[in-house]
DNA sequence: GCCGCCCGTGACAGCGTTGTCAACAGGCGG
DNA sequence: CCGCCTGTTGACAACGCTGTCACGGGCGGC
């Protein structure tokens, strides 16, 4: 008869569902006490090998793992990280999970997912429901609500930590993690005119997107450095959508002079011109070049495959809960810029006839 | 001066970072006990109007919410919910995420997601280390992991609750949701037939999903139904991945008389096709139909558009997810079964010449 | 008018960890 | 041989909530 602490009213032992072991049970098999479980457990120092072993043994005999809320109550610090999008691509999105999993499982971390919207009227409450009460040990936000201003207010109030993906601009407060987008926009631009195209079309993404204007101006920085004239006409506004880029396309394409190459500043917005010219019974490469940002799976997926800049989401995901991680809880918050890379695919050729 | 209650070495105020409001704070405030604050937080009865008003009172004053950990740890149940999922397709992923976010937002519960190999050797570990210590209310499976036996066997043995999606086939102990696959893909090569079509080509899923095998027998008995012949060489092997589809599309656009459609078994494949009819200077859809499954967004984004099956996947997580919550712990766990439709778009016309 | 019942309420004991702190053993310099 | 310091250990009190149970008062039935 395995005695465990007294419960207030005994209760029949029935089928017993499995009651899981808890760390008397390891403390008792091993011979120790509490106390030293929890060190073991921790990996805290000041624990001789012997007692270790015997730990160690019992935790693995009972198939022992600690409780979840018992830890996070009684540490006061959680192993929870918030993921909070509201509503970019679904492969950025996915990439983002993916590189932030793998992180998180390195430490032990669990992710939970939130789906917001940066419109809603009380988005302020709902961060704070979400991050109040230690149940978060920090939030990581993806744009566009790492630039919304309730989302930042609240979590500086409460002081949950959080980082920011892609973020407009850097915060004293808060680390971030992003790209140049800048200087991505200018090699990607400097490629085509490269190529020997003159006449380089662009289609901007969302402006509530930081890296939108970022990308521009490196457009125009290219279009600058290579003494070619920045016209107006050949520039759209896109909303990094599907939609938006197959409407912008429709209007650079029907320009009378049309551009020999456009530049879309995502990928979807970039198949969405393909689409377009092939409505339009434009050869591709030969008779316009394009060219897309994020070597998100769609790059891939149209014809012909798509030359673009490939942005390491799942890596700044990943840096972004190191940045949690290890939060030294001061010093001052780095902000962490990765590399980006050209990728050339089937979508670009020199100018034709 | 507010005095807390004692703490163990009386700590000098400083800064006071923002402790957050306790449920004793709110007792105080409203003039009752923490127990009747507990009770109107859950919802209980017995509670009277007057000391109910005071308690919601005193919630909004000092925006008290109640502390994850200790209400985990005191009540033993979990507001948490897992989801596993290996590797389906982004899109995919994304919906399901939808669909159960919306409905945990709903009961309060919250979402873990969790990538898995179903080819890790200790995938049966990895599930109990997560599931264990009432740490997850239940968990949600998708394909191919609702399948994998190591998963299920620990969940059952530690009597985890789970619901799967698309399962291979019912169980007793868990509840499922999925929709007649089989129906499905009889419906859409229904309709093809019904354009004129007599050489149908298909693409088959990952032979580790159920629904593969669903979907082709589904597309047989309508051949069979319609009196055709049902022809193995027009039958090509995919695994739901685009690379697999640009394969299979080729090796059934190679044939000498090759098929007036083509089938896929997911909107990826099928849009792998397109690009592979490109290569080949097939005219979409005058000289080729094609059919996907699914109504993946890809499936508005290439060019024509495709014809495919919608899936309701978002509802189907909402489902899963209703499946968990409301658990009434007993009772025949109920499989449950939504329906699908079909969405005709431009891919798809009555065979050309 | 008395009994028993139900409703509203709160005291109190956990829930399974971690943090604090005291105790104790052993080594070492004086 | 003594005091001190370091390394190891465990007793005990939180952590913030929920479950159990007891208590008091109002009320209907006899």
């Amino acid at each position: 008869m395995t005695s465990k602490r007294p419960t207030p009213s005994s209760v029949p032992p029935r089928s017993e569902p499995r009651k899981a072991a808890s760390i008397y049970d390891v403390a008792k098999r091993a011979g120790v006490s509490i106390k030293t479980v929890s060190r073991v457990i921790n990996r805290q120092p000041n624990v001789s090998p012997a007692a270790q072993a015997r730990v160690v043994e019992a935790v693995a005999a009972l198939s022992y793992r600690p409780n979840f809320f018992a830890r996070g109550l009684a540490s006061e610090r959680s192993l929870l990280i918030g993921l909070l999008y509201d509503n970019p691509s679904e492969s950025y999105m996915a990439a983002v999970q993916l590189g932030a999993l793998r992180r998180c499982r390195e430490d032990g971390y669990h992710l939970i997912v939130e789906q917001l919207s940066a419109q809603d009227p009380n988005l302020g409450e709902a961060v704070r429901a979400l991050a109040v009460q230690s149940s978060l040990h920090g939030l990581i936000l993806t744009p566009p609500l790492c630039d919304a201003a309730a989302v930042v207010e609240v979590l500086k109030a409460e002081r949950v930590p959080f980082v920011r993906i892609a973020p407009k601009e850097a915060q004293p407060d808060s680390p971030s993690v992003s790209i140049d987008d800048h200087a991505a926009a200018r090699e990607m631009t400097a490629y085509l005119i490269g190529l020997g195209h003159r006449r380089i079309g662009f289609i901007k993404g969302h402006p509530d997107h930081s890296s939108a204007h970022a990308r521009f101006e490196g457009y125009r920085a290219a279009l600058k450095h290579a003494g070619i004239a920045f016209a107006e006409d050949l520039c759209a506004q896109g909303y990094y959508t599907y939609q938006s880029g197959m409407e912008a396309g429709q209007i650079l394409l029907s320009l009378k002079n049309r551009p020999t190459a456009i530049f879309a500043s995502n990928d979807d917005m970039a198949a969405a011109v393909l689409a377009a010219s092939q409505r339009f019974h434009i050869k591709l490469p030969t008779q316009l070049s394009v060219a897309g940002f994020d070597d998100s799976l769609v790059a891939q997926v149209v014809w012909p495959p798509l030359t673009t800049c490939r942005q390491p989401i799942k890596e700044m995901a990943a840096a972004a809960v190191s940045l949690l991680v290890q939060n030294p809880a001061d010093g001052a918050p780095r902000d962490r810029r990765l590399d980006h890379e050209l990728v050339v695919r089937q979508s670009t050729a020199p100018p034709g006839r």
